[in-house]
DNA sequence: GCGTCATACATCGTATCATGAGGTATTGAT
DNA sequence: ATCAATACCTCATGATACGATGTATGACGC
């Protein structure tokens, strides 16, 4: 998929994957890669800037020798969420723009 | 709009402006804003980039004493907004993901 | 004649950001 | 012992949107 294209989906992608239930990382590549495909080094880069916007808090724990970091999300992470629904709308009429026949002579 | 949101939309908006029918900056900025605002500087680097890589040709043209450059779309142009819509099909699944509501204890 | 707005192009510096390459450390299987 | 999987992290690079700024013309009001 067009990097760029994925760029607007990320946080909010993101953000989804801990919605219902903290998760950490590892997990969340995990969860997300059927629908998005995302490098580590770029989902601990989004998951600083999103702990650094107040979207989330962290929760360190240790399991089974491993560390795990635990991500949950704050109510202005949830607003992200719904920011992006409220998008949607202008994404969908520029879809249509797009993708529109003009019907003029063809 | 969140600007990220906006950036992988840009390409495929711009050839979606000039595939019907030649048009020039100006004009372009002009239609796409009831769906998109962008300003000048944002579209003549996007203009630029799109001829670089060949999607579009440029053709100078004298207008009531001012300068216009007509943008062409072309073949590969055209891909791009194919590519667009097959990328579309995977935006939907993402969408979906991040808008559903897991049913779990709510 | 003068100011101002719309038209029409352009460049440059800044900030944001995704990603590959590389790093550390543990568990568990071969 | 070796290797994959788990689990975290940093840094340099390249791409890119955009505000600020600049140039120039035509049309309109006063």
């Amino acid at each position: 998929m067009d990097i760029q294209l994925k760029r607007g989906l990320l946080d909010a992608c993101v953000l989804a994957a801990i919605k219902n239930e903290d998760s950490y990382g590892y997990k969340i590549i995990k969860d997300m890669k059927p629908y998005l495909d995302l490098s580590e080094s770029t989902l601990y880069t989004i998951l600083k800037r999103l702990e650094a916007s107040d979207m989330l808090t962290v929760r360190s724990v240790e399991h089974e020798g491993r560390l795990r970091k635990y991500y949950h999300i704050t109510q202005q992470g949830q607003q992200r969420i719904e920011e992006f629904k409220k998008d949607w709308k202008e994404i969908l009429s520029i879809y249509r723009f797009i993708t529109r026949e003009d019907g003029r002579h063809e």
